[in-house]
DNA sequence: TTACTAATGAAGAGTGTTTGTATTTCTCTC
DNA sequence: GAGAGAAATACAAACACTCTTCATTAGTAA
């Protein structure tokens, strides 16, 4: 980023945006302490806090007792200044959350849907179950400073999913486009393994890791990449895509695991894993070979991501994140043989919430830019997203 | 990056930061002119520039005439306020290049080495090569403002050889601390595809072009990845690495090669590529079957190194480069069906100065990178590196 | 001489820091 | 239990730095 230089008011934009970064993430802060993070003389910090107490942005809480000394004003940001809507696409459920702007979960809702869904019925699920966590959340759609939603398939940045092999009925649907109709906020549209490693590097695995690799594995498999602790998107939202190259074996992975032989008839497609992994982990030697034949084809896409990017942490998430006890170590015995350096590799802790999450982060990145570019009045900040009450 | 606010002063580094770079890349330029790109006021720009003068960063050019009106006060960025030095060390020849900070070439030198060089032999001659730029471009050791080295292998962030394929000998070489006997500067030393891919944005086809995969493509193949027109490294340095996956075609793609039937006897190994891409640009069958096979070989690890990063352009070089008319087509052919989206690809017109260029344009990096940074005062860049006259 | 462009210099506005003083609370002592 | 002192913060004025605007001066070509 380059930064453009300016008169003295430009100056006071960047301290503005300082102040607000160093009072972000933190609990209520002394005025005097806040200064002190911001590298700024107390004056000009309570003059900044003034103009962001007036804008709606900060709060001040009643003085805490019990300290030696005259009491400290204390300041917070205002989480609930704003708010965003996360939302999860996925084959058999979509999953929404409202958080508000500090992150924190205001409501969830989830509904099920299913796989064989056409186009019209996923979309109204989708509806609902978004209209089911703003329910939740007391929100009105007006109230919401971003909205994002992550699918599987390609997304062109413009938020049109070009190709999705995992719900093909999706492709060529203009997702953003048919969320703008209900959303008057900017609305984001992402891959979801994407999001999925956003969500590994705030508040999972990959907290503070510059480059990560995030490989979710389920039904399909696919992977999201971050590069500087950003999202990797690619030209053309293609990042990640590996297990669409033949040579690898992401696309027959899951046959091992279908083919096991102790599975009753008539498992369904999201439940297989979940039992063979079972049984493998309870030593059946069937079971324990299709965990050992499914560990290879993953090791080698994983391998080619690691080869190409040489990334700091491999996060391993999905469906397969429960079973990571059984696993990881016939992952380890196949990928370690494949790289030059074998790569830190770890299972992800959250879940299915995964992609919801890094939905959500998605949206508080888009809001976040916004609060803290330079370049944009704090006056205008609001008007860009909503009306905050003061 | 985070910008971190501060007094006036402050202001006044990133002012003086925004004019110089205003500056840079441009002939000279009269003061009107520059506080305009700079979005400043001419007066401001007017001390800025004094500043920059009395530091001997910027001269003043005699003032032209022949327009109307008062003829502007001319000043330019003084390349020659420093100067850096690229290596390139190959398996046949090491190159040097001595550069300005315009990155006006100044002198080069190359000398060739034995394929089967032991190390201290090869590094003989890298400090030779490196000498003989020197004495052409008429400098000391002592003038050089950084120094950087291109080598094949996994180079670490601290300048070692981790690991050589191509150069067996090389591997576990401390290539920074060897330089950095000679010379007091800082020095680098970096991956020769990295460097290439770092040429290939600057004077190449990728020039302006955010995402790039570069593969150098010779008696050896390999990839250099620019990532937001930056170098991606990688956690240790090895990125781009993909050849190293066996499930690619990368190692044996110059086998088809070298088993054109009609090569000469005794064809030196460097040579091959050249004789064969000849042949079946004459219209030779065997030839044209060897290309055929090598595009083919070549597409896989190109098709992963697209599916995985999805860059707006891939550049090929190296060897190959110079039969861009034989190749290209094959490598279409096939590289494309295994993209979700067939990515722009062309071929490098550097030829074999890729290397060194990208070698110089490091250390140029390295260079602006302090040039620009508003954290570090304008008086302790230039005895960071040297002693400036002015 | 006139028109045009650039350079110069002074006035003014905005911003941040330093410094001294006032305020508020806690703790210790009588 | 009341008052003095200590500690931490809040507040306000003075000062220094930087940028911009605007009017004036300088230099060149037509």
């Amino acid at each position: 980023m380059t930064i453009r230089g300016g008169d003295t008011s430009r100056l006071r934009r960047i301290n503005l945006s300082t102040t607000l970064r160093a009072l972000r993430g933190q609990g209520p802060i002394g005025l005097t302490d806040l200064a002190r993070r911001a590298a700024l003389s107390r004056p000009t910090v309570e003059s900044l806090v003034e103009e962001l107490l007036a804008a709606g942005w900060v709060k001040e809480l009643p003085p805490e007792t019990g300290q030696m000394g005259r009491p400290a004003r204390l300041v917070a940001f205002r989480g609930e200044a704003g708010h965003v809507l996360g939302i999860d696409v996925g084959s058999y459920s979509i999953r929404a959350t409202v958080a508000d702007l500090d992150g924190a979960e205001v409501a969830r809702h989830t509904e099920r849907v299913s796989a064989a869904a056409g186009r019209a019925e996923r979309l109204a699920v989708l509806h609902a179950t978004a209209e089911g966590a703003l329910a939740a959340s007391g929100l009105d759609a007006r109230d919401l400073a971003a909205v994002c939603a992550g699918t599987t398939g390609v997304v062109t940045a413009g938020g049109v999913v070009r190709l999705s092999y995992g719900l093909p009925e999706w492709t060529g649907l203009d997702l953003a486009g048919e969320l703008r109709r209900h959303y008057s906020c900017p609305v984001l549209v992402e891959n979801d393994c994407n999001l999925a490693a956003l969500a590994e590097g705030w508040h999972g695995e990959a907290r503070g890791v510059s480059d990560v690799a995030f490989v979710l594995s389920g039904v399909r498999t696919g992977a999201g990449i971050l590069i500087g602790g950003k999202l990797h998107r690619g030209g053309h939202g293609g990042a990640g895509e590996i297990g669409a190259l033949p040579l690898v074996g992401w696309h027959r992975a899951p046959s091992h695991l279908n083919a096991y032989p102790g599975l009753p008839p008539g498992t369904a497609p999201e439940d297989t894993a979940g039992l063979v992994f079972a049984d493998a982990r309870a030593g059946e030697p069937a079971a324990r070979w299709a965990v050992e034949q499914y560990a290879h084809d993953l090791a080698e896409g994983i391998a080619a991501l690691v080869l190409t990017l040489d990334p700091d942490l491999v996060v391993l998430g999905g469906g397969v994140s429960r079973s990571g006890d059984v696993l990881l170590d016939p992952l380890r015995r196949h990928l370690d043989p494949l790289c030059l350096q074998p790569p830190a590799l770890t299972v992800s802790v959250l879940g299915d919430q995964a992609v919801v999450l890094g939905a959500v982060r998605h949206a508080l990145n888009h809001v976040d830019a916004q609060l803290y570019d330079i370049d944009t009045p704090l006056a205008d900040i609001k008007t860009n997203f909503f009306n905050i009450g003061v």
